[in-house]
DNA sequence: TCCGTACGCTTAACCGGAAAAGTTGGGAGT
DNA sequence: ACTCCCAACTTTTCCGGTTAAGCGTACGGA
């Protein structure tokens, strides 16, 4: 099946190509009568503007990029993903902006990607994610005057436009909560070390600990998988003064520390309480239920959306802050049991 | 920053567009040392031909779709969607294709949307996920002529190309797995009931349980969420003739169950089996760990984008099937104990 | 009556590449 | 010495839109 052009919608209307345009766009320049006829002909013979010939004439290609530079593994098993991208998804297409996904091995090749698209104007603009410390990615982006937000930060971000989440609150909230059912060992097993936000959440949590009284504060990196999770639990659960809460940098690394507590012997909350951070339905899934860190990710993920079509629309880049996590108790948190 | 065209790189090489574009594409008609020049000074100045200038002139868009039409919160807790990505793209990345993402409502909306991507070219084929009975979706894209391979089946995926697994033998290997450990009341909780692939499980379940023998095998129908997975597993555990053993469609289904069963105070493998379909980690980090029928997901999508882009390539359109999911058996499976 | 002008449309240039067609200059063949 | 051919470019056209500029026609005001 051929697909039908404006010339093919014009010599069926029997004008010409541009009066087709000025009809299809809302322009001035035909009749209310013409205009009529011509968009009763495009709608049956389902005509569509070619995207390339339209960006080629200078419109926007109304679409954004969004580069993932994380192994496949952690991807699939990670919610956070998922539900960031179904969010931002849902802006654009209320808009009609396609979103163009690209996994990349390293933040060398999201670099290369980012210039690849500026080059070939496929997108009109970024959404940057994994914020590292001194990102490379960010000068890049200021150089090619590439419409890009960035989620995360705060700070890093350089003069690009940002949503965040304040971390270091919620981590706050999160210690404050553990001392005051009378925790005093707590441990922290964080996340992958490059990332801003893993950093921003190890000074929160060293500065509650030391502000708070806590004893023994360690913070342990990990990578977000189950298995490194797991390894970090047993690590700490092994150690002289065992800590007597944990809190962990993603929900699935949580679990797999309930399991080690569980197949150590130590039951959760009374010997080890433990919350994790992003409260998604898995943490209501195991048993105990657990204490979670949770926000509206997808909701996160549209006020990034909105924000990059604003950017991309002309508005100045900001920083905007977005809901902070908040606690959810559940079953896997409890005062520690008395010596 | 202003983006360079080929006119720029022809300017500083002092040649002509046309030789540009020659040099650039490998073709004949420029001298070995004007060729390397022209590449040196795109290099340089960081030259990418644009998408929209070069698909106008009859390439291809270098891009792919991917409509998915799932409510945004089975989708992000379900790792499979998220690994079948990783896995399209990580096939279509080493082709620099571009994989163009879009949730939609509903099936008509999802239509709707491929007829929109042909008319604007914006893609060179599209990958078509949950095939249903009847699909609507099938025989327009067969109208449109626009390439298209159906993750899903047997059957019913019309003249389009197909990357089946075969859940009909995976389910038949489980329930004879089953039936072997000595149950005979056996129960499943299915998906969503309009997907093709939950009509084939059952029947190939109803098919199986009456062959082996299984007394009560009945099918309950849900949607992939945890929450109305552990509401089948409450209704099936209260049931008279409860059963011994039951089959998940998901693994989000089969840890909600697991749940529910430990807090009705059944041990989990003595008073009940579960066996979850999809082997995600998630399935290792619960206790006890569930036996599940895994496959290799990224790689089923990697296969469809392959055959896919074979497809645009021009290659015919055939159904070829992938690895069938086997069976890990883990803690929660085990015979039935003594009446 | 004549001119200005607003309307409704057509024409043509342009966007940035690809590729067909046209144009050189130099070397080989006779 | 003259033709022929081919490599190496240049020029031109085309893709399918957008949009500035042009151009009749009708209508209103002086």
């Amino acid at each position: 099946m051929k697909r039908p052009t404006i010339a093919d919608v014009a010599r069926r209307a029997g004008v010409s190509k541009g009066a087709v345009s000025y009809a299809l766009n809302g322009q001035p320049g035909v009749s209310e009568t013409t205009r009529q006829r011509i968009l009763a002909i495009a709608a049956e013979i389902g005509f569509n503007p070619s995207r390339a010939a339209r960006s080629l004439s200078g419109a926007s290609a109304d679409a954004v990029g969004l580069a993932l530079c994380r192994p496949a593994r952690t991807l699939g098993i990670e919610p956070f993903f998922m539900e960031l991208i179904s969010g931002v998804e849902a802006e654009l297409s209320a808009r009609s902006y396609a979103l163009t996904l690209q996994m990349v091995a390293d933040p060398e090749a999201e670099v290369a990607v980012y210039r690849r698209w500026w080059g070939e104007r496929r997108v009109d603009g970024v959404l940057v994610c994994d914020l590292r410390t001194d990102d490379r990615r960010v000068p890049v982006l200021e150089e090619l005057c590439l419409p890009a937000v960035v989620i995360g930060g705060p700070g890093g971000t350089g003069g690009l436009a940002s949503v965040w989440s304040d971390d270091a609150a919620a981590l706050v909230e999160t210690v404050e909560y553990l001392v005051a059912l009378g925790h005093r060992r707590i441990a922290r097993v964080g996340g992958l070390p490059d990332l801003l936000h893993t950093q921003i959440r190890t000074e929160a949590f060293v500065e509650a600990c030391a502000r708070l009284g806590v004893v023994d504060a360690a913070t342990v990196l990990s990578d977000y998988t189950g298995e490194e999770g797991a390894r970090a639990t047993r690590r700490l659960l092994s150690s002289a003064g065992r800590p007597t809460a944990v809190i962990y940098d993603n929900d699935v690394m949580a679990i797999a520390g309930l399991a080690v507590a569980q197949e150590m012997g130590l039951a959760v909350p009374g010997d080890l309480s433990i919350v994790a951070w992003d409260d998604s339905p898995l943490c209501q899934l195991v048993h105990p239920p657990l204490t979670a860190l949770g926000r509206d990710i997808p909701a996160y993920g549209a006020h990034a959306a909105r924000q990059l079509l604003a950017v991309i629309g002309g508005s100045p880049a900001d920083s905007v802050r977005d809901e902070t996590a908040h606690l959810t108790p559940r079953g896997s948190t409890a005062p520690p049991r008395p010596a």
